[in-house]
DNA sequence: AATTAAATTTAGATTTGCCTAAATTATTGT
DNA sequence: ACAATAATTTAGGCAAATCTAAATTTAATT
């Protein structure tokens, strides 16, 4: 039974992995994710390699071991799970979703979550396009790519989701109407400004930045 | 903003002061009630009463203030929607709920309760019965009493609810089919063993111990 | 290759919640 | 009224999770 500060250091640790490509993990970034120092984080990457959720070398970062995979996966299966109850059964909007989740992700008990999926109707991807493990801690990646990697034009592509949380960023977009499952094509890209253009379902035309771009993911259908 | 230790002992000291009459609460019954030390409890009752939540008097025990009163009303509003939630919304038995609410009551959100509340079609009263405050922290008792009190024999009687919230106990009664909203009558009170004779719903009788009899709680038509 | 800079670990302390054992106070029984 | 008993508090300590400051190791720069 691990404690839910344990179990939020797994998930920055699985985080970070996936964002730089599984590489091994610094004690920094750790920090960084997490908001505290360097210190903290060494203790307790100490005590979770001692529980052999994690390989870690001294001055070389830490890397999830099989048990630390699986320990991860279930969290990320109650989050997203619980996000998507938040989203879909109470009406929160995606931007608020995540911070409540955080905490529900912590309460112990197997035979609440695979209820809460069946209620939800076995849902396979999050309210931000994020695909939600099964009870044995699998999931089926889709094949998708960020707008910014889109090289033809007019064709038709469907928004399966975002590559950044933060509320901001999620609040332009819903304001936008530019959520998953929604329906865009791309225009233009201007080889100055890097803007894209793109023209949403209803046909009207709205411009997006280069960093917007690179954070929201498409599927060509 | 309490811990969710600091709220657990609040909400013992509420449930033994009811049970007891409003008496001052002792420091024993306080670790008994949550499975500590007499030690452990002078500590946190020192702490709570520095933040206003009980008054406190060195060997005479404790009583909730006006604020440590709303925080407990709060908490059982808290505990018992969800407790509705996992019974009503996710098919839990009545005796599978009160320990995974133990667990979500600490959620932090506002927002979340209310709208829960209001998914829920803001329920009265919870799967044992027990009144759900309003975010006033507002309920309003209803007239009940135990089987045992009951004088009159043949007459309707509606269960309201349970006195007792073990497991055993619950799985006892949903086993004979007394849930609260169901109908029975007294049928007869054996002078010597003190068994009570019921008739339920289907018109099938059904013996209950003074026991149990003490432990439901009916009201009259 | 040597020096500087950056990252990491260790040392020492703090807070929260808990414990056991000892000291103190209140209650009970004769 | 006083001794025995029960309840409560205090003292001293421990484990988890955090911090700052100092020491160590690795990485980067001259
Ligand atoms: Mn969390
Ligand atoms: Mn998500
Ligand atoms: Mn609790
Ligand atoms: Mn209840």
């Amino acid at each position: 039974m691990l404690t839910s500060t344990e179990e939020d250091y797994i998930k920055a640790i699985y985080k970070i992995a996936q964002y730089q490509g599984d590489k091994t993990v610094s004690t920094k970034n750790i920090a960084l994710e997490l908001g505290t120092s360097s210190a903290s984080v060494t203790d307790m990457i100490q005590k979770l390699s001692d529980k052999q959720l994690l390989y870690y070398e001294k001055y070389y970062g830490v890397s999830l071991t099989k048990d630390g995979q699986s320990t991860v996966l279930k969290l990320l299966r109650k989050h997203r799970l619980w996000e998507s109850f938040l989203h879909d059964t109470l009406g929160f909007s995606w931007d608020q979703v995540h911070e409540i989740a955080e905490q529900l992700e912590h309460v112990q008990s197997d035979e609440l979550i695979d209820r809460l999926d069946r209620f939800l109707g076995n849902p396979k991807y999050d309210p931000h396009g994020d695909p939600i493990p099964n009870s044995n801690g699998s999931f089926t990646f889709r094949p998708q790519c960020t707008l910014a990697e889109v090289k033809e034009f007019h064709k038709e592509l469907h928004i399966t989701g975002v590559r950044k949380h933060d509320s901001g960023f999620l609040q332009y977009l819903s304001e936008q109407k530019l959520t998953p499952g929604k329906s865009i094509r791309l225009i233009a890209v201007n080889h100055f400004s890097k803007m894209h253009t793109i023209k949403t379902d209803d046909g009207s035309e709205v411009q997006l930045s280069m960093d917007i771009a690179r954070d929201l993911l498409v599927k060509t259908i």
